[in-house]
DNA sequence: GCGACAG
DNA sequence: ATCTTGTCGC
């Protein structure tokens, strides 16, 4: 972990923000994952038109079988706004809220946003990561930053986004004559596991299970069809 | 100055 | 991100 200060973060410039994400960006670490992988989570967070209320959520999956085992819902709040580049600072406090609810930590977690593919290599999935030590990784769904070949039209396919040199993430096409979503480690993790995971999560939709059931289910509880808390979603299967 | 620009 | 209907394509 590390030395964050509060998560002020409602109040910070963006030169300060920019700050912090050069500081943490020392704290980095993209070696390869090791463990075997058994639950992975899909984080997003659902917003209300012209409102600083946030409904956040975790959603963890069974691996490989990606089935939908439990979710972390909290309702919170933020002045920070969006800005290309900072999206972390508007976002965390409250994925982090739903994030500590949770008792048994998932083995990963996949943001709706991106990990190093970005201009500082700082992008919400790394920031997290860097902040609680958990393993992370990015899936956008528009490019943020670098440059990239148009990968090929067939599911599977993908092309380096690089950036300054460096590839920093990759344009991956996960599903038939549909625009490629972008893949990058956030953190405790190589760039070619984060493409290895993106393509496994991947099923009949353009977005991999994970964050396509986060965003499911942070929208059911953005309309009221699910309560705030942490929910089991499986043990009805037992019987 | 100009173009790009996660959610 | 969110507000919204039908519609074209696999």
């Amino acid at each position: 972990m590390v030395v964050t200060p509060e998560l002020n973060y409602d109040q910070l410039t963006l030169g300060e923000a920019t700050l912090i994400q050069q500081q943490l960006r020392g704290h980095l670490r993209l070696e390869p994952f090791q463990k075997e992988i058994k639950t992975i989570a899909g984080a997003d967070i659902s917003l209300t038109l012209y409102s600083e209320t946030v409904f956040a959520g975790l959603v963890i999956l069974s691996y490989p079988e990606l089935q939908p085992i439990a979710c972390s819902l909290v309702q919170s709040s933020t002045i920070f706004p969006y800005v290309p580049g900072y999206l972390a600072f508007r976002e965390i406090p409250a994925i982090l809220k739903a994030y500590e609810q949770i008792p048994v930590k998932p083995d990963l977690i996949m943001f709706d946003g991106n990990g190093i593919l970005h201009a500082r290599r700082m992008g919400i999935a790394s920031h997290f990561g860097v902040v609680t030590g958990a393993v992370t990784m990015g899936c956008a769904k528009k490019k943020l930053a670098g440059q990239y070949a148009e990968p090929g039209a067939s599911k599977g396919e993908y092309a380096n986004v690089t950036d300054k040199g460096e590839v920093i993430g990759y344009a991956v096409r996960t599903k038939e004559n549909v625009k490629p979503v972008f893949i990058s480690p956030g953190h405790q993790m190589s760039l070619e596991d984060s493409l290895a995971i993106a393509l496994k999560c991947t099923g009949k939709h353009r977005l991999p299970e994970p964050t396509r059931y986060a965003h499911e289910y942070v929208n059911k509880f953005r309309t009221g069809e699910i309560k705030a808390g942490y929910h089991d979603l499986s043990s009805w299967k037992l019987f």
